[in-house]
DNA sequence: CAATCCATCACCCTTTTGTGGGATGACATT
DNA sequence: AATGTCATCCCACAAAAGGGTGATGGATTG
């Protein structure tokens, strides 16, 4: 794989020297950005083109938390690595739900950001020990374990409605499933009166809730 | 710290004896038990005193996923490392909602199992690369309290909106609000012009996945 | 005070759904 | 061979929802 481009957000100016040298040193990396702060977050992504993100999450003016969430609009396909001082839920939570990649402790040493960087770019997702515990606990607490009820749907009821979860109707639905409309109208009795529900909307409401589909 | 004591449950013969002789083979842990299935779980667990359990989830008779959740119940201190060919997501997610400390693919080499061993051990969570990225993807999709995009519903449109995931029908959210049927309609209107929808049901999806009610 | 926004309601017409039938062939079980 | 389930389709009628237009009064605000 050709070398990987980084880019790197650290207000402090020791750090981000440090981190920049770091990068250039690693025959398949190149550090092609390194800023203190996210002013001109899109052009600054834009012209550099990285393969991946670093960025710290205490910073003056926009904070990392709102710079990934920047980030993850405007390029949703460039994973960035969090590193930060803090280990605490709020940060931890707020980082990954704006969409970060990985969430590095800034104790971490210099070969487990090479490595993360790396990681991350194959698709991982590095974490720090702890910060993966903790991510996996906020999972398991917030993620109900609820076992879902079977209804006994059959696969094509199960397939209409995934499609009716799309908000198609069902003329559309037919259509994608390649069946004809009076089918899928058959379907849905079938899957009204294995929910016990009445309408449309209610199956709907009752498939999400408990994530039937 | 004293020598790691561990237990795994894998059904294959092969893997079995191979990672019973790989963990043996380091200085700092000892396999204090291999079964190959969960059949005793408890007793098997209460003799063999492991502070980490490797766990196979395709497994005869109680699988993994079961053993883990059994396993939380009874020991909930010891950490549960599981292993197995399947990174869908079904599997991942029942896996740590069943409570799982980590999630290891069967490609990885033997040096992963034994630092992935290590890092359990001290409070870490080792996932796998993919995994660990399909974890945070599923975390960043059913943990968001936070970020709820504002269509400026009035207080009524809300409050329409709120019956209408109740599974209502026009009618009987004018009778539930006291207002007519056709001023129901009239929110209603309002209410797919602001979402950019077109129907009951799209609403409701809407209204469900970005919890706007 | 004029301009807006909101909540309320009405009417018309079209499209989509809900509900009740019934029919066929494929396939598996008994 | 009989039974059952499933997926497929059709018809008919009624109920519900979607879309357009417009009207009223009240509250807020520039």
């Amino acid at each position: 794989m050709s070398s990987i481009r980084v880019v790197l957000f650290e207000d402090n100016f020791h750090l981000r020297e440090s981190l920049y040298f770091l990068i250039g040193a690693e025959p398949d990396m190149e550090c092609v950005g390194a800023f203190a702060d996210c002013s001109r977050l899109e052009e600054q992504i834009k012209s550099a083109k990285p393969d991946v993100i670093l960025m710290d999450i205490e910073m003056p003016g926009m904070n990392g938390i709102e710079a990934v969430a920047q980030i993850k609009q405007l390029f949703p396909g460039i994973p960035v690595l969090m590193q930060t001082i803090f280990q605490d839920d709020e940060h931890i939570f707020n980082a990954l739900c704006a969409g970060a990649s990985g969430y590095l402790l800034k104790s971490a040493d210099a070969q487990q950001y090479i490595q993360a960087i790396r990681d991350v770019r194959q698709g991982g997702a590095p974490m720090s020990g702890p910060v993966a515990r903790r991510v996996l606990e906020l999972f398991q607490q917030n993620v109900k374990p609820e076992v879902r009820p079977d209804y006994d749907l059959t696969q094509k009821e199960k397939e209409v409605l995934a499609e009716l979860i799309e908000g198609k109707s069902f003329k559309m639905i037919a259509d994608s499933l390649g069946i004809s409309y009076e089918t899928v109208r058959s379907h849905m009795k079938s899957i009204y009166s294995k929910l016990h529900v009445h309408s449309n909307t209610e199956a709907v409401i009752k498939a999400l809730k408990e994530r039937l589909v």
